[in-house]
RNA sequence: CCAGCGAGAGCCGGGCGGUUAGGCAACAGUCUGUAAAACUGUCGUAGGCAGGUUCAACUCCUGCUCGCUGGA
């Protein structure tokens, strides 16, 4: 499990987009986070339990985690340019369409879990429904109920499965209550009355204001803290991010912002001070006209093994011609970023100049 | 010299006597537990030139220019 703050890319298909596992190492990652719902269809989880199970299959030595599905409750949920929604949700479970071929799939909590330690990930997390937004209360609190029942379903179902298999997955149960102080608290307290391994928080970062965001965080963040327990916040990555949650006790954070980012050519960055937060003050677009015969590095003084060797006139130019290289160039600077700066937040909470560096930052506390 | 065909935005290109072609490129924006090497927006009254017919022409007609093909 993770004590420090850490920051976790998403590698949804057992791999962190077009990034080998030593890649991950020099760039200082040490955990992913691979996705039960698409693992499970491709190549199927039988298939990688055979295959001696996620680290064996992907090479990768440091620590995984799973997602349990939860969240594809609320992409697939949505409706995708009309396609209309590919799931049905009912107090049992959830009935997926495969966004690949159509055919039907029924997740259960148990499901997921028996996914998931096939899949083999260190750390797992109880199957849930990511709440969209916005949410009436009644909607939010019926999800929220059930996402409790299911909760205490993934539980007995992991201990039985952590005992017969002889396995020692850690299991995160997984806050939600959407943008209602007194469901969040309802359910942060349940949760962390549970025996899990972890605190999840999940149903952020799906389209609210990032003030409310925060406040959520807030609401919940005294129970989870009660516990001693590893406090992973699901979802969430900008770098502002990182100072506003790592500072207050969450001890992991996903997020497919630095990887995605990369592929749109968009890469992170620091430059000066900031006097105030500008909006996209930590990003910006190698493609823009701009850069075409810009030599410097993407970062000043960045130690990635992309600003090692390359200026952002080549980048622009693999960007333009849609080159493979690009996007790779760019996922390992935008997560060595990531990970980079979390050492430094690590650091500085230590020396406890912590707020010294996040005013740095962001101009703020 | 004669005949046939063709000419459209930076490029390619379908259609049509009236109302947005479309694609690519270019430029900009968006992305927070990945249906994403994705998506969105902008590319300005573009129609080889000059006339004619018509309420209305990129579209029909005439001439010219240029290009391709074939023939003397």
């Amino acid at each position: 499990m993770l004590k420090e703050p850490t920051f976790v890319p998403v590698g949804t298909q057992a791999t962190v987009k077009s990034l080998t596992p030593e890649d991950l190492k020099a760039i200082g990652v040490e955990i992913f986070f691979c996705n039960t719902y698409h693992l499970y269809l491709r190549p199927g989880d039988k298939a990688i339990k055979k295959f001696g199970g996620l680290h064996k299959f992907t090479r990768w030595d440091g620590q995984l985690i799973t997602d349990s599905g939860g969240f594809q409750v609320f992409s697939l949920g949505k409706d995708h340019n009309g396609a209309g929604s590919l799931i049905k949700i009912s107090e049992d479970g959830v009935e997926f369409r495969s966004h690949l071929d159509g055919a039907l799939h029924f997740f259960t909590p148990e499901k997921s879990i028996q996914i998931q330690h096939n899949l083999g990930a260190d750390n797992i997390i109880a199957f849930d429904e990511c709440t969209p937004y916005p949410a009436t209360k009644e909607y939010a609190q019926q999800a929220l109920d059930r996402t409790h029942r299911w909760a205490v379903r993934s539980l007995i179902e992991h201990k039985k499965l952590n005992k017969k298999l002889n396995q020692d997955l850690k299991l995160y149960g997984v806050i939600q209550g959407s943008y209602y102080k007194d469901l969040r608290q309802q359910s942060a307290e349940f949760i962390c009355s549970q025996d899990f391994d972890g605190i999840a928080i999940g149903g952020v970062s799906v389209g609210e204001p990032k003030d409310k965001m925060r406040q959520a965080v807030e609401w919940v963040l005294p129970y989870a803290l009660k516990t001693g327990k590893p406090i992973h916040l699901l979802g969430v990555g900008e770098v502002d991010d990182l100072f506003d949650f790592f500072g207050q006790g969450i001890t992991s954070m996903d997020c497919t912002l630095p990887t995605r980012m990369a592929r749109g050519g968009q890469f992170l960055h620091r430059t000066g001070n900031a006097k105030f937060n500008l909006k996209n003050r930590f990003k910006d677009q190698i493609m823009h006209i701009k850069y075409k015969n810009d030599q410097t590095t993407l970062d000043k003084d960045c130690q990635c093994p992309t600003c090692q060797k390359y200026d952002k006139a080549y980048i622009h130019h693999l960007f333009k011609t849609q080159e493979l290289l690009g996007y790779r160039l760019m996922s390992l600077h935008n997560i060595y970023f990531m990970t980079h700066t979390t050492q430094l937040i690590r650091n500085a909470l230590k020396d406890g100049t912590f707020e010294k560096l996040k005013i740095d930052w962001l101009g703020r506390l």
